[in-house]
DNA sequence: TTTTTCAATGAAAACGTTTACATTGCATAA
DNA sequence: TTATGCAATGTAAACGTTTTCATTGAAAAA
């Protein structure tokens, strides 16, 4: 690979000046502007990010991180659309990390993305008292949160009503008469999970619905523990004749333990969950769901990041974005 | 961010010393060895990792490069998770870029990767002949192909035996009784988009069903070309009666139209999509579908790619996996 | 003419590592 | 005693940029 070195011989030139050009800074004579330029095309070169990184620190090294609990969720993969779309406008590369909802993998690649001195970070961390990531935002690397916040620091918040968007799944399920409405929750450490709770027990009090202990089930936020839960739901003495799912993946799981155990939507029992896909419509039966707008988080994650990064000192930002409920057929 | 000469100066060590330390190379005596360690610990030296790449240029960066077309696509997801599950454990990172089936994209990214310094790159080119990417591998970059391979060139590639996996969908559309089956192809310019006309030919053929021009379509690769191509289809004078579909996204387009349309499956029209999802058997009605070993093409080819980069003289490899038809009730 | 000014360019340091080579002692061999 | 060898460590160059500061030379001002 020809360096600037090889660019600045050809051409005759020292390599500050075939820096100038290559940052268009101003003084250099269009003469050589042109020998340099063509020197460039000649050797096809191409420079080195990492070279600009390094030298440059806290300049632009173009870099953006991106750290996601779960690849595997189609919300998370809109959230990254929309962030990449952004990012994509605004010259920025993105490093992407999947942690799996694997805390050690999350705490490695943190350490990674700062080794690779990213400009900024977009995360969806695993619990909100990271001590991790919370030094690294005091040490004033730009971060946007997705999905959840952190405690005890101001870092700006991407993220939908849960309680409230649990509050209509569940109380929509109320209102068509369920009388058993179970919640199968995802991670007990990541805090929709509670919030979703809270808004689930709003939503059974108002409507005069006495709580039932057994009629919760926290699991790891997967399509397993979709299947697991919701199997032990049904096994129940007295089983539940309706559920809300604490997102995507255990939506599907659970759906195919209904299918499985021969069960008819809604009438053996209904199912509201949390999260829309683009084809939920072609589910067995057509999914009731409580639509987050990922694409649109993701984009505004990368806006502000980016925001952040050309003004560190302004205030953090909490943007609550608005879930609705797609009532389809499942309830 | 404290670096090796802040280690160095408080250990009282050159920061050769601190090197040996970190790269545990031998002849460092175990008193300065810990007492280097301490410092490390005590200052949170983390080292920089895009200063190692700088320096050692082909020596182990530990990045990968991996660019695919369409993360919206479960396949890729797939593909994915298995790259990075071997990539995690042979302590490398990735970068992962998505061109969403834009090819000006794709080559911006590629250039960005290549100026990342990656040691390698896990690729699923947009065309077979792509100019640029063939030079990269010219010039001694590590690549290695999935789903797509690369013309005139010896390059690693796995993928799935497209021409029997769609003869396997189409054979058993007709086997089935059915007599006009249509074929929702992807973008032409992908190879396997032809590859599975080439299976669904041969089906047809070895079945004594004539080929009938309007019954193929092509088009993006993506959901709404599902939709809309399938809804072309219904529209024909004499639609069919059963479709095979190129890719998990166009299934899901394509269902949607069946749905929206009112249309029973499999009594109206049947289907076969190519790809299968983990919950393909919560679809209405559950989908047949050809599957392929997503996550073991990933896992293979990261693989192969770090196989490579400890031996760039191996020969090519091309591995070809086995695709299998899950019958379910769409068809 | 001599000085001043300014556009155009170059030299060299810095970013944080790795590594080839040089240096230091000390133990052992002669 | 003087060599020799070897373990432990240090010095400095290199990777490919950006950037500060210095230098050049010609035009403008004195």
């Amino acid at each position: 690979m020809a360096g600037m070195n090889d660019v600045a011989k050809r051409a005759n030139v020292s390599i500050a000046t075939v820096s100038r050009v290559l940052n268009n800074s101003s003084n250099v004579n269009e003469a050589t502007r042109i020998r340099i330029l063509k020197a460039i095309k000649e050797l096809n070169y191409k420079p080195s990010r990492v070279a600009k990184r390094l030298r440059s620190k806290s300049m632009s090294g173009n870099l953006l991180g991106v750290l996601i609990p779960d690849i595997e969720n189609p919300f998370y993969v809109d959230v990254l659309r929309g962030i990449e779309e952004v990012a994509y406008k605004n010259n920025y590369a993105i490093i992407m990390c999947n942690f799996g909802q694997d805390e050690k993998k999350e705490k490695l690649y943190l350490e990674i993305l700062q080794s690779e001195s990213i400009d900024g970070l977009i995360v969806a961390p695993a619990r909100e008292d990271d001590l991790q990531l919370k030094k690294m935002v005091k040490d004033g690397l730009p971060v946007v949160c997705v999905d959840r916040g952190l405690t005890e620091i101001d870092v700006d918040v991407v993220l939908v009503d849960n309680i409230k968007g649990a509050f209509l799944a569940v109380d929509h399920l109320a209102k068509s008469g369920y009388k058993r409405i179970a919640y199968i929750a995802g991670l007990p450490s990541i805090p929709s999970s509670k919030l979703r709770e809270e808004g689930y027990r709003n939503a059974l009090e108002l409507n005069g619905i006495e709580f039932d202990e057994q009629l919760i089930k926290y699991g790891n936020s997967k399509y397993e523990s979709g299947v697991e839960l919701c199997k032990q739901l049904l096994e129940l003495p007295l089983p539940p004749d309706a559920v809300f799912t604490g997102n995507n993946l255990i939506t599907l799981g659970a759906l195919e333990t209904i299918h499985t155990n021969g069960l008819a939507i809604p009438g053996d029992i209904a199912i509201v969950g949390f999260d829309d896909m683009q084809w939920s419509n072609s589910l067995n039966p057509p999914l009731t769901a409580v639509r987050q707008p990922a694409i649109e988080i993701g984009k505004r994650a990368s806006e502000l990041l980016i925001q952040r990064i050309n003004d560190p000192s302004r205030p953090a930002i909490q943007m609550i974005l608005h879930a609705e409920l797609m009532k389809r057929s499942s309830s």
